[in-house]
RNA sequence: GGGCGAUUAGCUCAGUUGGUUCAGAGCACCUCGUUUACACCGAGGGGGUCGGGGGUUCGAAUCCCUCAUCGCCCACCA
């Protein structure tokens, strides 16, 4: 069979996948052996495979694949978010386009065809992930709204509930104008607008004076209910106690003190609506305001907004500007930079609004999370800076707002018998609700009385409980599996969900298990494209994951992912990344393609260089492998993979392999050739998890396998002393060969040619290597001399002298140049090393070890000028 | 306004308790090469006063101070 020059992945990964899942390597069930799990961060059920999943699940899977070959029972859990507010977003978009409102759905109705819509779009990315090689157990792929998450959901609500950890308020609330829903204070964005602050005059009630104040919002105005200003302005003394009247809508307001306001900002006037700013809503409950709110729920103004009603409140903001104008009141306008909440879904400016939400108390549930991570370090993050951002934010947490007005999630299992905010009662079922009202009322209460509050949870209150409830462990605890995989081990995600995801699953653990609900968090990099910015649909920067895996192959993406990944920094995704990963696939092959063309004869002894060449090959690969081991336990992985690289490109595939290689058309021996196999197939279980697919290709190229034979399932190559000294060794031989490919090429010699070679040998370096040098560098005999040698080009390794006898052919004077140079370097360097030997406070503070150093460099130098030295006087 | 992190070769990054192998890796670049695995290749090579300035020390990329620039997170100044 003769294989092709070039590694060609689209041919073999879809089979290979299949083969896999055939076989159910996958798949795990609960056995004696360690477990080894993750859950996957459930990616949008409607979304599409982008480059920041394609990194967290290459992570995922190299982390999954490796464990497996550890003889670990590795368990992947895959699955789906229902993404609330998201995918809502997109259902509406879409009826829209069929020219439906979803005011003209009932609940039902708009829900059947959001189920349509995540039909039609749901899991498209689970099956990108199988693109990428993901090994997850799909067969225990879950979705946030499958009954028994939802379930799980019910239950802990009820739970918090009657733990009075929930409950009912009316309260300032972040409101989303087009979502036409609440926010939790993590959905808001805070960004930097150019805006202007407004001057606009009051008139004092019964008097000629008036009175300015500053405002970022004019068109709030109209629900104005006070004017508040600092007892100790000594300005405004003239002020106090009297009342001030609202320009337009004409009605008399108080004027209030109270120290909260700034006296350097603005005019030192505050205006106060209490019903559109959080600040003014603290003032308002102190002073005890009316509260007037002028804008309906989509944000124009209602009838509180008079002449404007109807209208956006931003066309208001310019309307009532110029009336403001017309009327005097506008004293001026500056420029003004200030901080506006954005709706991180929808992208729309937050309107501050008081309403009646679903709380969940955060003081009690946030302490063992806190000392899980920074006290215990039950549960480590990495890199370990983030503790500070979760300690701060834990710290200050406030209360978790969890109702959101919207239908496609898990409903509020809340009962409503009243009109009154706390008319309900909380149940599983109607029934059980009817109930329980029944006993709290004191009356009958039928179901038809009942009903149930129309909000849906905020979808991370569904999965914060992933790692549980993927195991079924609310619903039905102490059950078999989750007992045997929860905690589970490392958790992958972004660092921009550490609050809304990260943290509230370790609350959860705590609460509901009292267990930590993983043992290690990797933080990853955020994508971002050449330039730094983050790549991302709406500026068309992102590469198609789909296409990069059919252009450079699967396993040539996953490098590439992982090679620009290093550990704590965003990453800047080059395509060129993917190219090197797809050449290393290329070398890995041909490697492999030179290996299975050798002929192999039984009858022939293991030449001396292979001999050395096996046993340095040992070393290295242990010493790699110890390098790997350290890496990963760090989550370093993309030096994992830069140490595989260098070990299988250069030392297996430049060194091992030429030092081993058969003449033309010679056989091979077959001890020497055992040895090969052998390697190449530790190789092998070193590259799979991070390049699955071209591995399997190999491994059962070298040999029929069985399917218990696979390479997904192998042994790991197990650690052994490493045997540094045979390494060492080495790399002066190599640099040995180094300094005669470089006399070749600079003298035109050709690789064919073989040339003579001599050592004037100081006795202080190894001879085990001469086999490979002479094979490497073409040399007819190595020659150990006590003189230099005439009329040779000469280089030196340590204190060795090494000639290559050249006739007539050498250019004197350049020589003469040239050892000069080095003689000068020499020279400089000993000088430096004297000065630091002769300082005594140096030989007296520093320790044995760098002195003995210092000395050795001294007389290394030394040596190395008398070298230099004859070799410029026989010159 | 507070906090965290960064600044090392053209680019992306390593550099552990200050001292051997401390100035490194990969890519890119330059030169040469159609040698019987691979040009998606091979061999060789150039390139950094470790952001600036001070200090501690026999000795600093590493510790301290300060300045500059760039990220990220948090925060109710109208």
């Amino acid at each position: 069979m003769s294989l092709a020059t070039k590694y060609n992945p689209l041919e073999v990964e879809e089979k290979w996948y299949d083969y896999w899942m055939k076989n159910n390597y996958f798949h795990s069930t609960p056995n004696e052996k360690e477990p080894y799990t993750i859950v996957i961060p459930p990616p949008n059920v409607t979304g599409v495979l982008h480059m920041g999943h394609m990194l967290n699940n290459t992570i995922q899977d190299v982390l999954i694949r490796r464990a497996r070959l550890q003889g670990k029972n590795a368990c992947w859990v895959p699955g789906t978010d229902h993404a609330s507010i998201a995918t809502e977003a997109k259902v509406v978009a879409k009826l829209k386009e069929q020219g439906i409102e979803k005011s003209d759905l009932t609940r039902d109705e708009f829900l059947k065809h959001a189920w349509d819509w995540t039909e039609e779009h749901g899991g498209i990315i689970l099956e990108q992930l199988k693109k990428l090689g993901a090994s997850c157990d799909w067969e225990r792929t879950k979705f946030t709204m499958d009954d028994d998450l939802n379930e799980a959901v019910t239950n802990v609500f009820i739970d918090l509930y009657k733990k009075g950890k929930i409950y009912r308020g009316y309260r300032m609330v972040n409101w989303d104008p087009s979502a036409k829903t609440t926010l939790s204070d993590e959905e808001v964005i805070f960004e930097e607008k150019q805006g202007n602050l407004y001057y606009l005059t009051y008139q004092i009630e019964g008097s000629e004076d008036s009175l300015t104040i500053a405002t970022t919002r004019p068109e709030t105005i109209l629900g104005d209910t006070a004017i508040c200003i600092n007892p100790n302005d000594t300005r405004f003394t003239h002020l106090k106690g009297k009342k001030a009247i609202v320009p337009i809508a004409n009605r008399v307001i108080p004027i209030i003190e109270d120290e909260y306001v700034d006296v350097e900002f603005g005019t030192g006037c505050l205006k106060v609506t209490p019903a559109h700013d959080q600040n003014d809503k603290v003032l308002g409950d102190k002073h005890k305001l009316e509260v007037i709110d002028i804008f309906n729920d989509d944000a124009t103004l209602n009838s509180f907004g008079l002449h404007y009603e109807g209208k956006d409140r931003f066309v208001v903001r310019k309307e009532i500007t110029e009336e403001l104008k017309q009327l005097g009141c506008l004293v001026k306008v500056e420029q003004h930079m200030h901080k506006v909440g954005t709706s991180e879904r929808t992208k729309v400016v937050i309107e501050p609004k008081i309403s009646a939400q679903w709380f969940l108390e955060m003081d009690e549930i946030v302490k063992p999370a806190l000392k899980a991570v920074l006290e215990d370090e039950e549960i480590k993050f990495f890199p370990k800076h983030y503790n500070n951002t979760y300690s701060h934010w834990l710290e200050n947490i406030r209360d978790w707002n969890i109702s959101r007005q919207l239908w496609w999630g898990h409903q509020i299992p809340a009962f409503f018998y009243g009109d009154g905010v706390n008319d309900f009662v909380v149940a599983a079922t109607k029934q059980e609700a009817a109930k329980l009202a029944s006993e709290k009322l004191g009356k009958e209460v039928s179901t038809e009385d009942l009903t149930q509050d129309p909000d849906a949870l905020d979808t991370w209150f569904s999965s914060w409980l992933w790692p549980i409830s993927v195991f079924d462990g609310i619903n039905n605890p102490d059950n078999e599996e989750f007992n045997y995989y929860y905690p589970t081990n490392d958790l992958v995600t972004g660092p921009d969900i550490i609050f809304f995801w990260v943290a509230r699953m370790i609350f959860a653990g705590y609460e509901f298990k009292n267990e930590k609900p993983f043992s290690n968090v990797y933080f990853t990099g955020i994508v971002r494209d050449a330039q730094r910015r983050k790549m991302s649909k709406s500026l068309g920067n992102s590469p198609d994951p789909i296409e990069l895996m059919q252009k450079y192959g699967a396993d040539g993406v996953r490098v590439g992912m992982l090679l620009c990944s290093a550990a704590g920094n965003d990453l800047l995704f080059d395509e060129e990344l993917c190219a090197q990963g797809r050449n290393f696939s290329n070398k890995i092959w041909n490697s492999f393609r030179l290996i299975k063309g050798w002929e192999v004869s039984e009858d022939i002894e293991q030449s001396a260089s292979a001999k050395i060449a096996v046993e340095w090959y040992e070393a290295k690969f242990q010493k790699v492998l110890s390098e790997i081991e350290s890496s990963f336990e760090q989550y370093r992985i993309s030096e994992a993979l830069m140490s595989i690289y260098k070990l299988v490109w250069d030392d297996f595939s430049s060194w091992f392999l030429e030092m081993v290689k058969p003449g033309y058309q010679q056989p091979m021996d077959a001890t020497t050739y055992k040895a090969v196999i052998n390697f190449l197939e530790g190789n092998l279980k070193l590259l799979h998890p991070f390049m699955p697919f071209l591995t399997e290709e190999i491994w059962q190229h070298i040999s029929e396998r069985s399917a218990e034979e696979a390479l997904i399932i192998a042994d790991y190559p197990k650690g052994k002393e490493v045997k540094e000294s045979l390494i060492e060794d080495f790399k002066i031989a190599s640099e040995v060969i180094a300094g005669i490919r470089t006399i070749r090429k600079d003298k035109n010699i050709s690789f064919k040619e073989q040339i003579e070679f001599s050592v004037l040998n100081e006795g202080n370096v190894s001879e085990q290597f001469d086999a490979v040098i002479q094979k490497l560098g073409n040399i007819s005999e190595i020659n150990y001399v006590k003189e230099k040698v005439e009329g040779a080009l000469s280089f030196r390794v340590k204190s060795n002298e090494y000639f290559i006898p050249m006739g007539d052919a050498i250019d004197v004077e350049a020589e003469k140049a040239k050892l000069q140079e080095e003689l000068k370097y020499t020279e400089g360097f000993l000088m430096s090393v004297q000065k630091k030997l002769s300082n005594e406070r140096f030989v007296n503070n520093a320790p044995e070890q760098v002195i003995a150093n210092e000395r050795k460099k001294e007389a290394d130098a030394l040596a190395k000028i008398k070298t230099l030295e004859a070799s410029l006087e026989s010159i």
